[in-house]
RNA sequence: GCGUUCGUAGCUCAGCUGGAUAGAGCGACGGACUUCGAAUCCGUAGGUCGGGGGUUCGACUCCCUCCGGACGCACCA
């Protein structure tokens, strides 16, 4: 479909060149790259629109005389199978359908459908996740890990070479909060000991110090003093934070292991907090930073009509900023990156703001292709998550929830024969309803989460999406064994070139377009959309047109390879989005 | 107060980078199962795109301003 319209996009713009060179005008603007195309609105209004707005000041004529005249040209040129024809001020192309098919479903039947190499021979390193060791993964985390998780899928798709990394919280004062309230309540037990996943044991001590500080007044300032005894290396402390440590790691890797979530490599913040400094103290020596009077290390961002930034406190000890600036530096020296994608909440702009800055003013090269893809809170209909209000909805407990409404509707509808291991199912469907609901949303807006709408077999949901998959995958079996008309019969492109089937071809050719968009804008909400679109497309097109069981077996045979080619874009999309393709639900 | 950002149908969201009558889903109302799984499909109602200016042949899209919300504005991460 790209090359189809890249190719109608240099005729066109060879038509205009010939038009302006008529009228004695200067033809070089009309390079095929200033040709602007689009899809028009409906389908019966053609497949490839330019609009000729633009030319109507150059040559001096209206659009739709621009759109008749060449219409004419392009009629007598040699132009990509097709008809071009003037539509008002658009000069739209009517692709040759039955050629079309054809060379669509020849590219879908190759491997791999949707791979680009739009990004080949770059390397993208991609920071996502980021959790705390205090606590177990929310839903915020959900929506950024499938941000994380999709965008690398995409970027890879599209032929990057791409590291997925895992920056983790493991040190701090929260951190010593958790561990005093487990030596004030813990008694030396366990996760085992009370049977709960170890990342909610921990975060059950943690919200215990609220406990703690009524019954102890000094609790803050003990947390303190435990940072200061952590930084020294104090055994008995360095001891208890391993151990718990361990326990919350170990349980949030749980939860990657149940959404498909995976990383190329981890960084821990205990190993790297020192770092950055050295970095610091050498722009200073260049001059990018100066010593303030008090002694602190600091830069001017004037440049960026900010206020200075302290990026070493006066007693040398470094700062957030500090420590980022170190990491970003060492690990474009682990992994020499061309970009490096921060995915972190829309809370941090400013600080990713200046942190590119400030590595840009140190000399690196690669600072002016750091991203900070930002994403939006994730609200509930009754409104904010707040912690202190215990409204933070906790990401295992939600997982489990909408499995078991999964289950219950799975054996309400007695399908519970026909699908093997319903529990499976469920889970799977209970992850397509999360994923795409976090996927679907622009990723820079706040977004609204309703756990019921998610679930919702019906509308624009992921098990809406996983059921039509499975309604194809249900025809193929049939197929295969022999059922319905299609035995003996023939593939023909020419059966695939009504508007009911060319409505399905169009969408099944758009998808490497939407890949290679998704890819270039991190935005994998493209990809969803895309996938509704196909799959309500499908639902239209499978109420009304009989597949398996139609008229003549080249029917058959060429409607069940239509539908085969959706599912293919099915099955690749939702694996860029992590959600699982269900062959039966 | 300053900065960033968002405001599209009752609700949740799209809107192809300035173009063809502003689109979906949910909810409401009304229809469709003797035929490939109705977790489906079809139809109806519902919008002065927060208000007001401006740029443009053309603005939901760009600029200004006001209103409203969110998030930032640490020598915390």
């Amino acid at each position: 479909m790209k090359q189809i319209r890249e190719a109608w996009k240099t005729a066109v713009a060879a038509g205009i060149a010939d038009i302006l060179r008529e009228k004695g005008l200067d033809a070089g603007m009309a390079t095929s790259s200033a040709i602007v195309s689009e899809t028009p609105p409906k389908p019966d209004m053609g497949d490839i629109g330019f609009p000729m707005f633009a030319w109507s000041k150059p040559l001096r004529m209206g659009p739709p005389q621009i759109a008749l005249l060449l219409a004419d040209k392009l009629a007598a040129a040699d132009t990509p199978a097709g008809t071009p024809k003037a539509i008002g001020p658009y000069l739209n192309v009517f692709l040759d359908r039955v050629s079309t098919s054809a060379e669509v479903m020849a590219s879908v039947a190759g491997e791999g459908y949707g791979k680009s190499s739009s990004l080949a021979g770059t390397r993208i390193m991609i920071e996502f996740s980021s959790p705390n060791t205090n606590k177990p993964l929310h839903l915020g985390h959900l929506r950024n890990d499938v941000l994380g998780e999709s965008t690398s899928r995409i970027l890879k798709e599209n032929g990057a070479e791409v590291l997925k990394i895992n920056l983790v919280n493991d040190r701090g004062v929260h951190i010593c909060k958790s561990m005093l309230s487990y030596m004030a309540y813990g008694g030396g037990r366990t996760p085992e000991d009370e049977g709960k996943k170890p990342d909610h044991f921990v975060g059950d001590y943690y919200v215990k110090f609220n406990d703690l500080k009524k019954a102890d007044p000094q609790a803050e300032e003990k947390a303190q003093e435990m940072l200061v005894k952590w930084e020294a290396s104090d055994p008995e402390v360095m001891d208890l934070w391993k151990r718990m440590n361990e326990w919350a790691v170990g349980g949030i890797r749980k939860t990657y292991e149940r959404t498909g979530i995976s990383f190329d490599k981890y960084y821990f913040e205990s190993q790297i907090y020192l770092t950055g400094k050295e970095e610091v103290l050498k722009g200073l020596e260049n001059g990018a930073f100066f010593k303030a009077e008090d002694g602190s290390v600091r830069i001017d961002l004037s440049p960026l009509g900010l206020e200075e930034k302290v990026l070493l406190r006066k007693d040398g000890t470094s700062i957030y900023m500090t420590q980022d600036i170190g990491l970003a530096i060492h690990r474009h020296h682990d992994w020499p990156f061309d970009r490096l994608v921060y995915v972190v909440a829309n809370e941090q702009q400013y600080h990713f703001k200046v942190l590119f800055h400030i590595l840009e003013r140190l000399g690196y090269e690669w600072a002016r292709n750091l991203f900070h893809l930002s994403y939006g809170m994730v609200n509930l209909p009754e409104g904010r998550m707040k912690t202190r209000e215990g409204t933070v909805v906790d990401a295992d407990a939600l997982l489990e929830s909408l499995k078991e409404i999964a289950l219950e509707e799975i054996q309400a509808k007695g399908r519970e024969e026909a699908m093997g291991d319903a529990a499976e199912i469920a889970e799977k469907i209970a992850l397509g309803a999360v994923h795409y609901y976090l996927a679907q949303a622009t990723p820079s807006k706040d977004m609204v989460f309703n756990p019921k709408d998610s679930l919702s077999f019906n509308g624009d949901t992921g098990p809406y999406i996983q059921y039509m998959g499975a309604r194809i995958s249900s025809l193929l079996r049939k197929r295969d064994k022999g059922e319905g008309k299609a035995p003996g019969g023939t593939v023909r492109p020419e059966l695939l070139a009504g508007d009911a089937e060319w409505e399905l071809v169009r969408r099944v050719a758009q998808y490497p377009e939407v890949v290679e968009q998704a890819g270039s804008e991190y935005n994998p909400a493209l990809v969803a959309a895309h996938m509704y679109d196909l799959a309500s497309a499908f639902s239209r097109y499978y109420h009304d047109n009989p597949i398996l069981n139609c008229e003549d077996a080249d029917t058959a045979a060429s409607r069940l390879a239509l539908v085969a080619a959706v599912r293919t874009v099915l099955v690749n999309g939702l694996g860029l989005l992590c959600i699982p393709f269900l062959e039966a639900m």
